[in-house]
DNA sequence: GTCTATACTTTGATAGAC
DNA sequence: GTCTATCAAAGTATAGAC
């Protein structure tokens, strides 16, 4: 990928995890950047929504692999596994200032009635996480399905609450009952 | 509360739970309550932001309250209230055509860095959900947590899975956990 | 309390020189 | 590939008649 359209992936992925998808103009991209908006246009001539997409799917690919780093360092056994995914969210949450560590959940739940396109990148995205985690479960989907669930969840309660508790509280209770 | 005044209230309403609230425009809440900008302006002198809080506050209690009755309603087993709880979620998205069936938390998600007024807004409900909820665990704030942040979760799934079946796999695996 | 008209800004997107 | 200039539409908010 080039240089300048991986700067243009990281401007928009930072803006979408202050301010969302919507909260996000593209003169505001292109002042993170630092490109002008001709240079955003040539790399993605479908504008914000092909953005959007991108950053999506790359970054989508780039949080799954890193939280399964995470949970397998953490050992073999499933609640520690657990704990590590939630403590190691709880982390990043407090280390950033609140800002949401990973914009998917988000630009997901904005765009979901009205952008069938971004909206379907999200639903990929998920599925890939849900699928790893359960690989990670002996099979388990439905406790897949609930990680996944509470991280993004537990993103909205953290950052309103301006603490990382909520999300390491929801790690106790999920570890304690693998 | 004056009719005009819930007018207002339950378009804007239903607006943010199809496109958030940066994805909402006053022009759209005005069309949606059949009500001139003046009037909406007459209410809530402080603008969208008012708007936003007014309805984080106004829906938010009735959301908690609807959620409780029908926890209980499940009998006295912790885990029967917990499916009831996830189940009752499904059917609603599932007959809504996966509009989000409660805006606090897209709204939470997204104004969190930017808004400190209506991002407490957001904090004191879910506070309250929480407590809750743990009220009727016993006082398992832990676990009240999970049940608050897995179902926030399960909107985003079900909304761009267009199914409820992730919040019912939720509703399953929690149950089972309780 | 209700309504029309409008001021001012920001938005996503395009044209065309370099 | 990069950059400047600009457009038409949509955004929030206000003024003031009724």
């Amino acid at each position: 990928m080039s240089d300048t359209r991986q700067r243009i992936l990281q401007a928009a992925h930072d803006l979408f995890c202050r301010y969302g998808y919507n909260g996000t103009s593209l003169k505001e991209i292109t002042l993170q950047s630092g490109l002008p908006t001709g240079s955003v246009y040539h790399h993605f001539p479908g504008g914000k929504e092909e953005i959007g997409v991108a950053v999506v799917q790359h970054f989508g690919a780039l949080y799954g692999d890193r939280v399964l780093k995470v949970m397998r360092a953490a050992g073999d056994e499933r609640g520690a596994r657990v704990r590590a995914m939630f403590d190691g969210a709880a982390a990043v949450v407090e280390s950033g200032n609140y800002v949401d560590p990973c914009p998917i959940g988000g630009v997901a739940r904005e765009v979901a009635s009205r952008n069938a396109a971004l909206s379907d990148a999200c639903d990929q995205v998920f599925r890939r996480w849900i699928d790893a985690a359960a690989a990670l479960l002996e099979g388990d989907e439905a406790f897949a399905t609930v990680l996944v669930a509470a991280v993004e969840g537990g993103f909205i309660l953290s950052r309103v609450r301006k603490s990382g508790e909520p999300l390491r509280a929801i790690g106790r209770a999920l570890s304690a009952r693998c």
